[in-house]
DNA sequence: TCCTGGGGCGTACGATCGTACGCTCCTGCT
DNA sequence: AGCAGGAGCGTACGATCGTACGCCCCAGGA
Protein backbone atom coordinates (compact mmCIF):
# COMPACT_ATOMS: atom_id res chain seq x y z
CA UNK A 1 0.00 0.00 0.00
CA UNK A 2 0.74 3.74 -0.70
CA UNK A 3 2.42 5.69 -3.26
CA UNK A 4 4.65 6.46 -1.13
CA UNK A 5 7.27 7.89 -3.78
CA UNK A 6 6.16 11.91 -4.56
CA UNK A 7 5.07 12.00 -0.78
CA UNK A 8 8.41 13.92 0.61
CA UNK A 9 8.57 16.11 -2.79
CA UNK A 10 4.90 17.08 -2.27
CA UNK A 11 5.32 18.07 1.58
CA UNK A 12 8.58 19.66 0.92
CA UNK A 13 7.13 21.95 -2.09
CA UNK A 14 4.34 22.57 0.17
CA UNK A 15 6.25 24.16 2.85
CA UNK A 16 8.94 26.00 0.39
CA UNK A 17 5.54 27.64 -0.92
CA UNK A 18 4.20 28.75 2.15
CA UNK A 19 7.45 30.00 3.21
CA UNK A 20 7.10 32.16 -0.08
CA UNK A 21 3.66 33.22 0.53
CA UNK A 22 3.83 33.74 4.58
CA UNK A 23 7.07 36.46 3.25
CA UNK A 24 4.92 37.90 0.64
CA UNK A 25 1.75 38.14 2.31
CA UNK A 26 2.44 37.42 5.81
CA UNK A 27 0.62 34.60 8.07
CA UNK A 28 -2.26 36.79 8.52
CA UNK A 29 -2.80 36.42 4.42
CA UNK A 30 -1.95 32.91 4.34
CA UNK A 31 -4.48 30.44 3.23
CA UNK A 32 -4.61 26.46 2.64
CA UNK A 33 -5.94 27.44 -0.77
CA UNK A 34 -2.98 30.62 -1.63
CA UNK A 35 -0.47 27.56 -0.52
CA UNK A 36 -2.05 25.22 -2.74
CA UNK A 37 -1.96 27.16 -5.61
CA UNK A 38 1.60 28.35 -5.59
CA UNK A 39 2.77 24.62 -4.50
CA UNK A 40 0.87 23.51 -7.55
CA UNK A 41 -0.91 20.90 -5.12
CA UNK A 42 -4.55 20.26 -5.07
CA UNK A 43 -6.47 22.09 -2.74
CA UNK A 44 -6.75 18.67 -0.72
CA UNK A 45 -3.34 17.98 -0.29
CA UNK A 46 -3.37 20.49 2.35
CA UNK A 47 -5.47 18.91 4.72
CA UNK A 48 -4.03 15.11 4.12
CA UNK A 49 -0.45 16.12 4.80
CA UNK A 50 -0.84 18.50 7.16
CA UNK A 51 -3.39 18.10 9.98
CA UNK A 52 -4.41 21.65 9.83
CA UNK A 53 -3.11 25.33 9.24
CA UNK A 54 -1.05 25.34 12.59
CA UNK A 55 0.81 22.33 11.33
CA UNK A 56 1.90 23.53 8.50
CA UNK A 57 2.92 27.04 9.87
CA UNK A 58 4.97 24.92 12.74
CA UNK A 59 6.67 22.47 10.09
CA UNK A 60 7.31 25.53 7.66
CA UNK A 61 9.01 27.83 10.42
CA UNK A 62 11.04 24.92 11.84
CA UNK A 63 12.37 24.80 8.14
CA UNK A 64 12.87 28.48 8.14
CA UNK A 65 14.57 28.54 11.55
CA UNK A 66 16.71 25.62 11.02
CA UNK A 67 18.05 27.21 8.00
CA UNK A 68 19.22 30.54 9.22
CA UNK A 69 21.03 28.82 12.27
CA UNK A 70 23.04 26.91 9.43
CA UNK A 71 24.17 29.77 8.10
CA UNK A 72 24.92 31.21 11.21
CA UNK A 73 27.25 27.93 12.53
CA UNK A 74 29.02 28.28 9.56
CA UNK A 75 30.04 31.77 9.01
CA UNK A 76 30.85 31.60 12.88
CA UNK A 77 32.65 28.11 12.74
CA UNK A 78 34.79 28.89 9.70
CA UNK A 79 36.39 31.79 11.69
CA UNK A 80 39.29 30.53 13.35
CA UNK A 81 39.95 33.16 15.99
CA UNK A 82 37.93 35.79 18.41
CA UNK A 83 38.75 38.58 15.65
CA UNK A 84 37.96 36.27 12.70
CA UNK A 85 34.65 35.88 14.71
CA UNK A 86 34.34 39.17 15.37
CA UNK A 87 34.13 39.60 11.63
CA UNK A 88 31.91 37.34 10.90
CA UNK A 89 29.32 38.34 13.36
CA UNK A 90 29.68 41.38 11.54
CA UNK A 91 28.87 40.35 8.24
CA UNK A 92 25.83 38.48 9.67
CA UNK A 93 24.88 41.12 10.75
CA UNK A 94 24.76 42.97 7.45
CA UNK A 95 23.88 39.92 6.20
CA UNK A 96 20.47 39.56 7.68
CA UNK A 97 19.80 43.14 7.49
CA UNK A 98 20.73 43.74 3.94
CA UNK A 99 18.62 43.60 0.87
CA UNK A 100 16.82 40.42 0.91
CA UNK A 101 13.34 41.06 2.65
CA UNK A 102 12.46 37.37 3.09
CA UNK A 103 14.42 36.29 5.86
CA UNK A 104 13.88 39.65 7.34
CA UNK A 105 9.59 38.99 7.57
CA UNK A 106 9.80 35.15 7.96
CA UNK A 107 11.60 36.05 10.92
CA UNK A 108 9.19 38.68 12.59
CA UNK A 109 6.72 36.55 11.17
CA UNK A 110 7.82 34.12 13.61
CA UNK A 111 8.51 36.30 16.31
CA UNK A 112 5.42 37.20 16.42
CA UNK A 113 3.64 33.45 17.07
CA UNK A 114 6.50 33.31 19.13
CA UNK A 115 5.04 36.19 21.18
CA UNK A 116 1.69 34.63 21.72
CA UNK A 117 2.16 30.39 21.61
CA UNK A 118 4.47 28.59 23.27
CA UNK A 119 4.92 26.02 20.83
CA UNK A 120 6.42 28.83 17.81
CA UNK A 121 8.51 30.13 21.08
CA UNK A 122 10.12 26.80 21.39
CA UNK A 123 11.48 27.19 18.28
CA UNK A 124 12.83 30.74 18.47
CA UNK A 125 14.52 29.14 22.42
CA UNK A 126 16.42 26.47 20.36
CA UNK A 127 17.29 29.16 17.52
CA UNK A 128 18.60 31.32 20.29
CA UNK A 129 20.12 28.34 22.19
CA UNK A 130 22.18 27.32 19.02
CA UNK A 131 23.35 30.56 18.27
CA UNK A 132 24.69 30.92 22.05
CA UNK A 133 26.61 28.06 21.57
CA UNK A 134 28.47 28.69 18.31
CA UNK A 135 29.02 32.46 20.24
CA UNK A 136 31.01 29.92 22.51
CA UNK A 137 33.17 28.51 20.58
CA UNK A 138 35.27 31.67 20.81
CA UNK A 139 33.64 33.74 23.76
CA UNK A 140 32.34 32.96 27.10
CA UNK A 141 28.98 32.26 27.77
CA UNK A 142 28.14 35.59 29.08
CA UNK A 143 29.62 37.42 26.50
CA UNK A 144 28.17 35.43 23.98
CA UNK A 145 24.95 36.22 25.17
CA UNK A 146 25.20 39.57 25.29
CA UNK A 147 26.38 39.27 21.68
CA UNK A 148 23.84 37.64 20.92
CA UNK A 149 21.29 40.22 21.44
CA UNK A 150 23.19 42.59 20.40
CA UNK A 151 23.13 41.20 16.91
CA UNK A 152 19.50 40.91 17.27
CA UNK A 153 18.57 43.65 18.02
CA UNK A 154 21.61 45.93 14.80
CA UNK A 155 20.14 43.32 12.39
CA UNK A 156 16.31 44.72 13.54
CA UNK A 157 17.66 48.60 13.17
CA UNK A 158 19.50 48.14 10.38
CA UNK A 159 16.97 46.39 8.78
CA UNK A 160 14.29 48.81 9.58
CA UNK A 161 15.88 52.12 9.39
CA UNK A 162 16.11 54.27 6.01
CA UNK A 163 19.44 55.01 6.45
CA UNK A 164 21.44 52.16 7.46
CA UNK A 165 23.97 52.34 9.81
CA UNK A 166 27.34 51.61 8.74
CA UNK A 167 29.76 48.81 8.97
CA UNK A 168 32.22 50.69 11.07
CA UNK A 169 29.31 50.99 13.78
CA UNK A 170 28.27 47.37 13.65
CA UNK A 171 31.99 46.64 14.73
CA UNK A 172 32.92 48.97 17.16
CA UNK A 173 29.30 47.68 18.53
CA UNK A 174 30.73 44.20 18.81
CA UNK A 175 34.37 45.49 19.50
CA UNK A 176 32.37 46.78 22.71
CA UNK A 177 30.72 44.00 23.97
CA UNK A 178 32.91 41.26 23.22
CA UNK A 179 36.23 43.60 24.76
CA UNK A 180 35.39 42.35 28.36
CA UNK A 181 37.71 42.83 30.94
CA UNK A 182 35.82 41.23 34.10
CA UNK A 183 32.65 39.60 33.98
CA UNK A 184 31.33 41.89 36.89
CA UNK A 185 29.62 45.54 36.30
CA UNK B 1 -25.43 69.32 11.42
CA UNK B 2 -23.16 66.39 13.35
CA UNK B 3 -24.42 65.12 16.54
CA UNK B 4 -20.36 65.01 16.83
CA UNK B 5 -20.42 64.64 20.62
CA UNK B 6 -19.52 60.83 21.48
CA UNK B 7 -17.11 60.87 18.15
CA UNK B 8 -13.69 61.47 20.00
CA UNK B 9 -15.31 58.69 22.67
CA UNK B 10 -16.17 56.46 20.06
CA UNK B 11 -13.28 56.49 18.04
CA UNK B 12 -11.13 55.85 20.70
CA UNK B 13 -12.91 52.95 22.26
CA UNK B 14 -12.77 51.34 18.90
CA UNK B 15 -8.75 52.11 18.55
CA UNK B 16 -8.35 50.86 22.81
CA UNK B 17 -10.65 47.30 21.69
CA UNK B 18 -8.30 46.94 18.40
CA UNK B 19 -5.03 46.93 20.52
CA UNK B 20 -6.45 44.47 22.74
CA UNK B 21 -7.75 42.20 20.70
CA UNK B 22 -4.31 41.97 18.49
CA UNK B 23 -2.94 41.43 21.83
CA UNK B 24 -4.63 38.33 22.24
CA UNK B 25 -5.33 36.96 18.61
CA UNK B 26 -3.02 39.00 16.77
CA UNK B 27 -3.38 41.08 13.27
CA UNK B 28 -4.40 37.88 11.54
CA UNK B 29 -7.24 37.11 14.42
CA UNK B 30 -8.33 40.73 14.00
CA UNK B 31 -11.82 41.48 12.05
CA UNK B 32 -13.98 44.54 12.12
CA UNK B 33 -16.87 42.38 13.66
CA UNK B 34 -14.53 41.39 16.67
CA UNK B 35 -13.85 44.32 17.25
CA UNK B 36 -16.84 46.46 17.38
CA UNK B 37 -17.95 43.42 19.62
CA UNK B 38 -15.55 44.13 22.24
CA UNK B 39 -15.87 47.93 21.45
CA UNK B 40 -19.59 47.63 22.09
CA UNK B 41 -20.30 49.39 18.88
CA UNK B 42 -21.94 48.60 15.70
CA UNK B 43 -20.50 46.83 13.18
CA UNK B 44 -21.31 50.05 10.61
CA UNK B 45 -19.40 52.18 12.71
CA UNK B 46 -16.28 50.59 11.82
CA UNK B 47 -16.26 51.65 7.77
CA UNK B 48 -17.87 54.53 9.10
CA UNK B 49 -15.02 56.14 11.64
CA UNK B 50 -12.11 54.62 9.88
CA UNK B 51 -11.40 53.90 6.16
CA UNK B 52 -10.99 50.26 6.69
CA UNK B 53 -8.95 47.70 8.20
CA UNK B 54 -6.09 49.50 7.68
CA UNK B 55 -6.74 52.72 8.55
CA UNK B 56 -7.91 51.60 11.71
CA UNK B 57 -4.53 49.44 11.98
CA UNK B 58 -2.37 52.24 11.18
CA UNK B 59 -4.25 54.14 13.85
CA UNK B 60 -3.69 51.84 16.43
CA UNK B 61 -0.18 51.10 16.35
CA UNK B 62 0.41 55.19 16.06
CA UNK B 63 -1.24 55.03 19.40
CA UNK B 64 0.81 52.26 20.62
CA UNK B 65 4.10 53.22 19.77
CA UNK B 66 3.86 56.92 21.20
CA UNK B 67 2.85 55.45 25.01
CA UNK B 68 5.44 53.13 24.48
CA UNK B 69 7.89 55.99 23.26
CA UNK B 70 6.37 57.98 25.87
CA UNK B 71 7.24 55.82 28.62
CA UNK B 72 11.16 55.24 27.54
CA UNK B 73 11.39 59.49 27.33
CA UNK B 74 10.13 59.78 30.82
CA UNK B 75 12.07 57.08 32.43
CA UNK B 76 15.42 58.30 30.37
CA UNK B 77 14.54 62.05 30.84
CA UNK B 78 14.63 61.35 34.79
CA UNK B 79 18.20 60.20 34.83
CA UNK B 80 20.80 62.63 35.45
CA UNK B 81 23.52 61.68 35.56
CA UNK B 82 25.15 58.72 32.43
CA UNK B 83 24.86 55.90 35.35
CA UNK B 84 21.36 56.95 36.55
CA UNK B 85 20.54 56.51 32.25
CA UNK B 86 22.12 53.51 32.58
CA UNK B 87 19.88 52.47 35.17
CA UNK B 88 17.25 53.72 34.02
CA UNK B 89 18.19 51.63 30.74
CA UNK B 90 18.50 48.76 32.27
CA UNK B 91 15.35 49.28 33.55
CA UNK B 92 13.45 49.91 30.71
CA UNK B 93 14.66 46.23 29.27
CA UNK B 94 13.48 44.58 32.27
CA UNK B 95 10.05 46.22 32.28
CA UNK B 96 9.57 45.28 28.39
CA UNK B 97 10.53 42.04 28.86
CA UNK B 98 8.73 41.05 31.79
CA UNK B 99 5.61 39.78 32.48
CA UNK B 100 3.10 41.96 30.42
CA UNK B 101 2.31 39.59 27.60
CA UNK B 102 0.69 42.34 26.04
CA UNK B 103 3.08 45.28 24.75
CA UNK B 104 5.80 42.56 23.68
CA UNK B 105 3.10 41.20 21.35
CA UNK B 106 1.74 44.49 19.63
CA UNK B 107 5.79 45.22 19.03
CA UNK B 108 6.46 42.04 17.60
CA UNK B 109 3.26 42.36 15.54
CA UNK B 110 4.41 45.82 14.33
CA UNK B 111 7.93 45.20 13.41
CA UNK B 112 6.32 42.10 11.24
CA UNK B 113 3.59 44.80 9.51
CA UNK B 114 6.90 47.70 9.19
CA UNK B 115 8.79 44.80 7.83
CA UNK B 116 6.73 44.46 5.07
CA UNK B 117 4.56 47.84 4.73
CA UNK B 118 6.68 51.20 4.38
CA UNK B 119 3.78 52.86 6.06
CA UNK B 120 4.12 51.15 9.35
CA UNK B 121 7.96 51.20 8.59
CA UNK B 122 7.68 55.06 9.20
CA UNK B 123 5.88 54.28 12.68
CA UNK B 124 8.93 51.96 14.38
CA UNK B 125 11.59 54.60 12.34
CA UNK B 126 10.07 57.47 14.29
CA UNK B 127 9.94 54.81 17.57
CA UNK B 128 13.77 54.43 17.12
CA UNK B 129 14.54 57.96 15.99
CA UNK B 130 12.50 59.57 19.43
CA UNK B 131 13.99 56.60 21.28
CA UNK B 132 17.83 57.51 19.86
CA UNK B 133 16.92 61.21 21.02
CA UNK B 134 16.38 60.20 24.25
CA UNK B 135 19.72 58.61 24.77
CA UNK B 136 21.40 61.18 22.86
CA UNK B 137 20.82 63.43 26.60
CA UNK B 138 23.29 61.21 28.06
CA UNK B 139 25.47 59.36 25.60
CA UNK B 140 26.89 60.64 22.39
CA UNK B 141 24.90 59.65 19.01
CA UNK B 142 27.21 56.51 17.78
CA UNK B 143 26.69 55.01 21.56
CA UNK B 144 23.18 56.21 21.36
CA UNK B 145 22.48 54.04 18.04
CA UNK B 146 24.32 51.66 19.73
CA UNK B 147 22.77 50.93 22.93
CA UNK B 148 19.33 51.32 21.68
CA UNK B 149 20.22 48.33 18.98
CA UNK B 150 21.46 46.50 22.54
CA UNK B 151 18.02 47.28 24.30
CA UNK B 152 15.76 46.07 21.47
CA UNK B 153 17.78 42.77 21.25
CA UNK B 154 18.10 42.35 25.36
CA UNK B 155 14.58 42.75 25.38
CA UNK B 156 13.53 40.58 22.69
CA UNK B 157 15.91 37.59 24.06
CA UNK B 158 14.80 37.64 27.36
CA UNK B 159 11.18 37.92 27.02
CA UNK B 160 11.56 34.63 24.63
CA UNK B 161 13.33 32.86 26.84
CA UNK B 162 12.17 30.39 29.30
CA UNK B 163 14.95 31.59 32.16
CA UNK B 164 15.51 34.91 31.60
CA UNK B 165 18.57 36.78 32.50
CA UNK B 166 19.33 38.29 35.59
CA UNK B 167 19.92 41.82 35.92
CA UNK B 168 23.45 41.57 36.52
CA UNK B 169 23.70 40.24 32.42
CA UNK B 170 21.13 43.42 31.28
CA UNK B 171 23.29 45.89 33.09
CA UNK B 172 26.98 44.20 32.57
CA UNK B 173 26.40 44.38 28.79
CA UNK B 174 24.91 48.41 29.21
CA UNK B 175 28.03 49.47 30.82
CA UNK B 176 30.38 47.57 27.81
CA UNK B 177 28.36 49.54 25.13
CA UNK B 178 28.57 52.69 27.17
CA UNK B 179 31.70 52.69 28.05
CA UNK B 180 33.18 54.01 25.45
CA UNK B 181 37.13 55.08 25.21
CA UNK B 182 36.94 56.35 21.52
CA UNK B 183 34.09 56.65 18.50
CA UNK B 184 36.51 54.22 16.20
CA UNK B 185 36.83 50.54 16.10
C1' DT C 1 -43.09 75.19 12.94
C1' DC C 2 -41.43 72.90 9.02
C1' DC C 3 -37.80 71.48 5.95
C1' DT C 4 -33.40 69.71 4.96
C1' DG C 5 -28.94 67.73 5.02
C1' DG C 6 -25.80 64.82 6.79
C1' DG C 7 -23.92 61.98 10.86
C1' DG C 8 -24.48 57.46 12.19
C1' DC C 9 -25.69 52.68 11.74
C1' DG C 10 -28.49 48.12 10.45
C1' DT C 11 -28.28 44.83 7.04
C1' DA C 12 -27.39 42.19 3.14
C1' DC C 13 -24.16 40.55 -0.52
C1' DG C 14 -20.37 38.33 -2.72
C1' DA C 15 -16.03 36.43 -1.77
C1' DT C 16 -13.17 33.49 0.68
C1' DC C 17 -12.05 30.77 4.29
C1' DG C 18 -10.92 25.81 6.77
C1' DT C 19 -12.18 21.39 6.74
C1' DA C 20 -14.87 16.99 6.27
C1' DC C 21 -16.39 13.47 3.37
C1' DG C 22 -16.36 10.05 0.03
C1' DC C 23 -14.66 8.53 -4.43
C1' DT C 24 -10.83 6.84 -7.41
C1' DC C 25 -7.19 4.28 -8.62
C1' DC C 26 -2.99 2.00 -7.76
C1' DT C 27 -0.24 -1.38 -5.27
C1' DG C 28 1.01 -5.61 -3.42
C1' DC C 29 -0.65 -10.03 -1.62
C1' DT C 30 -2.76 -14.52 -2.23
C1' DA D 1 -5.87 -12.95 -12.03
C1' DG D 2 -8.54 -11.05 -8.72
C1' DC D 3 -9.23 -8.65 -4.51
C1' DA D 4 -8.53 -5.54 -0.56
C1' DG D 5 -7.16 -1.47 1.38
C1' DG D 6 -5.15 2.73 1.82
C1' DA D 7 -2.90 6.97 -0.35
C1' DG D 8 -4.40 10.90 -2.41
C1' DC D 9 -7.57 14.31 -4.01
C1' DG D 10 -12.15 16.71 -5.92
C1' DT D 11 -15.87 18.94 -4.05
C1' DA D 12 -19.28 20.84 -1.26
C1' DC D 13 -20.75 22.99 3.20
C1' DG D 14 -21.17 26.20 6.85
C1' DA D 15 -18.96 30.01 8.83
C1' DT D 16 -16.96 34.37 8.59
C1' DC D 17 -15.05 37.94 6.36
C1' DG D 18 -14.91 43.28 4.43
C1' DT D 19 -17.61 46.54 2.69
C1' DA D 20 -21.41 49.00 0.17
C1' DC D 21 -25.85 50.76 0.37
C1' DG D 22 -29.80 52.99 2.03
C1' DC D 23 -32.63 54.24 5.95
C1' DC D 24 -33.37 56.91 10.25
C1' DC D 25 -33.42 60.73 13.00
C1' DC D 26 -31.99 64.95 14.90
C1' DA D 27 -29.75 69.69 14.64
C1' DG D 28 -30.20 74.10 12.94
C1' DG D 29 -31.86 77.60 9.57
C1' DA D 30 -35.91 80.07 7.60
Amino acid sequence: MATGQNDPERRERIITAALDLIAEEGVAGTSHRKVAARAGVPLGSMTYHFGGMDELLREAFTRFSSSIVAVFEERIGAATTPDEAREAVAGLVHHLSGGNQRELVLTHELYTLAARKPAYRELTREWMRRSRVALEWHFDPATARQLDALIEGLSIHRALETEPHDRALTTEAIARITRAPGTRS
